[in-house]
DNA sequence: CGTGTGCTAAATAATTAGCACACGGTGCGTTATT
């Protein structure tokens, strides 16, 4: 194995200014290698160094998979600042400019999203092109969306080898060890070398908090979005509580959701990376590309659908390294809601009929069921490789199809389940939840913790009693906090960074109550 | 599976209890209409 580290080195210094770390280097090297490279690295590790760099060392076209063209386009910009031709192909117009680059040489890079590969024409282009490397960027939607929502993720693997096998590099910041196996499974990766680091985010405090009611639970939330202060991000479950929380929260907040119109989303978007907007009020369609260093705070007005989710979205926090504080309110009623909303079932007689339906040429329309559930029954026949992108029959027994399609929705239904009891496991979790979630993603915890609620009750061995509410008395009462800094005072409200609970805001009153500060404390 | 809504009836003049019912998330793509 040859040492390509002075030559990745002085690509990444000179084409963009950057100083390789070993994980990048132990990465990218082995991409040149000719080897499949998986690399689960946080956000602001420089991921998407390991597939530019390698893609420049190496001679041809690189393909990168990318979920939203909106990521698409702002990777190709960045290049395009290095003096790097890439180009984007989707269902736009520009489609055409970009293929004659990359059929001319002149492209390095080409971003494209998975249901662009699932097209036979789109492959054969590429395989005149001469691909060199494969990437797949934020390989967790392999697992994540590939089931059912966007099918195509399953069949890059079939990409892969029509292209004639060039290394598959999986990239994301967020992969659990299961999530990991499923993505190396599902790509179809030989003996990947696996680069996974650092789940920790210590100076991001990490809080739980059960609510008896919907009505509660709404008012609390409420209220700790009020008191905390700086930039804050509220991860809601439908669309519907995104709407009305951030109309309760007034100016300072706006809402997103997949269904708000384009030009819509994109003006919160922008008004909250430049800091007009303090709150967003959000499903999970406000993650990715979101990338603003001063997040302060991220609740969540009810659970999440995976540990991964929960990471990534409490990730968002704190990636200045200053304290930041994350918040789950939860009610064990939001499990039912994730079970339903992911895990319904599909009855194999609407599979069969979707099937019939394509076999014969028509379109799904025509038959006659709901329109989600005729989606998802033709998204369990992509998945399922019976049916191509462009919604044709690729030629297989009927009964076999429908019987993978019926299989892999068990498959997603059980792993929805899984998700689902780990979702509740950390919620009622009685000991340290930095612990607790760093044991998932199979990391330890490098020292004793101190800065997450339940770390108190952890060490003493004791249940943590499960406190409905998280005002800061309560929080005073329940652990015996110790010396700690003030970090800001605003009204009554006293910021404070304690050597042993962390980031809290607290009233005037709790702190002098509790003579909790060192006298001399700036 | 749960939650919120809207209807109806009961009890009485403005509200409420009970019940049936709709709806719930993520993004590519394509297509039909301005």
């Amino acid at each position: 194995m040859a040492d390509h580290s002075g030559r990745l080195s002085g690509i990444a210094r000179e084409r963009f200014g950057w100083e390789l770390t070993d994980e990048q280097q132990r990465a990218a090297g082995a991409v040149l290698d000719g080897r499949d490279v998986l690399a689960v690295l946080p956000t602001g590790a420089g991921k998407s160094a390991i597939y530019q760099v390698p893609g420049l060392a190496l001679d041809g076209l690189t393909v990168v998979v990318s979920p939203l063209v909106a990521l698409q386009h702002d990777q190709a910009a960045a290049l395009g600042e290095a003096g790097v031709c890439a180009v984007v192909v989707n269902a736009d117009r520009s489609a055409a400019a970009a293929w004659e680059a990359v059929e001319s040489g002149e492209a390095r890079f080409l971003l494209l999203a998975p249901e662009q590969l699932a097209k036979p024409e789109v492959v054969e282009r590429l395989r005149g092109a001469g691909v060199v490397l494969f990437a797949v960027d934020e390989a967790h939607c392999v697992s994540a969306w590939g089931h059912d929502f966007r099918p195509d993720y399953l069949r890059l693997a079939a990409a892969v080898e029509r292209l004639g096998r060039p290394p598959v590099l999986a990239l994301t910041a967020t992969a659990a060890p299961p999530v990991r196996d499923d993505v190396v499974e599902r790509l179809g990766m030989r003996d990947p070398l696996r680069v996974c680091t650092g789940f920790d985010r210590p100076n991001i405090h990490l809080a739980a908090h059960r609510h008896p009611s919907e009505r509660d639970r709404r008012a609390a939330v409420l209220e700790r979005v009020r008191e905390l202060r700086g930039t804050g991000l509220v991860y809601a479950p439908t669309r519907a509580a995104t709407e009305e929380i951030a109309a309760e929260l007034g100016a300072r907040a706006r809402c997103f959701h997949a269904g708000m119109p384009a030009g819509e989303k994109e003006r919160v978007h922008e008004a909250f990376t430049a800091g007009e907007v303090e709150v967003v009020v959000a499903t999970s369609a406000f993650g990715m590309g979101i990338d603003k260093p001063d997040v302060r705070f991220v609740l969540h007005a009810g659970c999440p659908d995976s540990l991964d989710s929960y990471h990534q979205q409490v990730g968002r926090a704190g990636r200045d390294g200053d304290p930041a504080t994350a918040e789950l309110h939860h009610r064990p009623e939001d499990l039912a809601k994730q079970r339903f909303l992911t895990a319904t079932g599909v009855p194999e007689d609407a599979i069969r009929a979707v099937a019939k339906a394509v076999r014969a040429g028509r379109g799904p329309q025509d038959v006659d069921l709901p329109r989600a559930r005729r989606t998802r029954a033709v998204n369990l026949l992509v998945g399922a490789g019976a049916v191509d992108g462009d919604l044709t029959w690729v030629g297989r027994d009927l009964d076999e199809a429908v019987a993978e399609a019926v299989r892999l929705a068990e498959v997603h239904k059980r792993a929805v389940r899984s998700r689902v009891e780990m979702v509740r496991a950390y919620a009622e979790a009685p000991g340290c939840r930095r612990q607790e979630l760093l044991a998932y993603f199979g990391e330890e915890l490098p020292e004793p913790c101190g800065n997450c609620d339940g770390c108190d009750a952890g060490r003493a061995g004791e249940r943590r009693t499960s406190s409905g509410g998280f005002d800061v008395h309560e929080g005073v009462r329940h652990a015996e906090w110790g010396r700690g800094e003030v970090m800001s005072v605003e009204d009554d409200r006293v910021t404070v960074l304690f050597e042993d609970e962390g980031y809290r805001t607290l009233s005037l009153a709790a702190v002098h109550d509790r003579d909790l500060l060192v006298p001399d404390a700036s």
